[in-house]
DNA sequence: GCTGGCGTTGACGTCGGGGGGAAGGTCTAC
DNA sequence: GTAGACCTTCCCCCCGACGTCAACGCCAGC
């Protein structure tokens, strides 16, 4: 399979797959006029990465679980290392929780004292103009 | 006041309140011998930046809210236009914290799934030979 | 008159995850 | 033999909020 069909069926671009390789995440054998040529394995890391991508994770935070196919294991979370990348994600996403919760609250206290201080701005909004 | 002076009471740099101006969001009258000049009023209007900033708004977001300031509004949210903002970023807060939840549930489904089907991660990772 | 600490402008670097396009090689079909 | 669809490498561009020089001006104290 050449660069072409590979990103079609992983969902995403050539440029992307050629991105990847330059990190060291994915290697291709070439063929005899110099083209990429992958295997069904490369497009199951590839997915791999897409799914940890989605999730908010960032490429070196997927090359443990690339590796992890690599050394043969049937799925990228099947090792250690993976793992321990999952649980710090959970942690930094834990953390993120509460600090975006927190501001939230503050701006949403911020909100109500400004609407309180200030009742008549949605009127004048309303009645604005709007071209 | 000169730029330094401002910088330090306002919790920031001076390069910051340089890219300040440049961005249009601070002006300064200029000393006979070139330096910016603020007055108090400048260092309310920096500190109201920072704080929403430190909410983690963007910098064309606080736009609303200082020309509140500048029009002579006693603070930056009491205009219709910066209330506007605390709405918007407060919905905004509410998508991200759901979007960050779901993917933290997925995340947490995940790694409870592959420590089931591999329960020995935990200890190979502390019979390993760690350096 | 010299050092040190301010100030000025301007330009370039950072980080992540690629996008866009040039300039060229290759393969297939008509 | 040629169109067009694919591939190659290479290099610059993007976002946001600054950091980091460089090269220079201004001013105070000694």
């Amino acid at each position: 399979m050449r660069i072409g069909e590979l990103a079609e069926r992983a969902g995403t671009t050539t440029r992307t797959l050629r991105y990847y390789e330059a990190r060291g995440l994915l290697t291709a054998r070439r063929a005899g006029n110099g083209y990429r040529a992958y295997g069904e394995a490369d497009l199951h890391l590839v997915r791999q990465i897409r799914l940890l991508q989605d999730f908010g994770f960032e490429l070196e935070d997927t090359r443990p679980f690339v590796e992890c196919l690599q050394a043969g294991h049937p799925a990228g979370d099947s090792c250690a290392a993976s793992l321990d990348v999952y649980r710090r994600k959970l942690a930094e996403l834990d953390d993120c929780l509460a600090r975006l919760g927190a501001v939230r609250e503050q701006v949403a206290a911020q909100l109500a004292r400004a609407e309180q201080a200030n009742p008549r701005c949605e009127l004048t909004l309303t009645e604005g103009t709007v071209s």
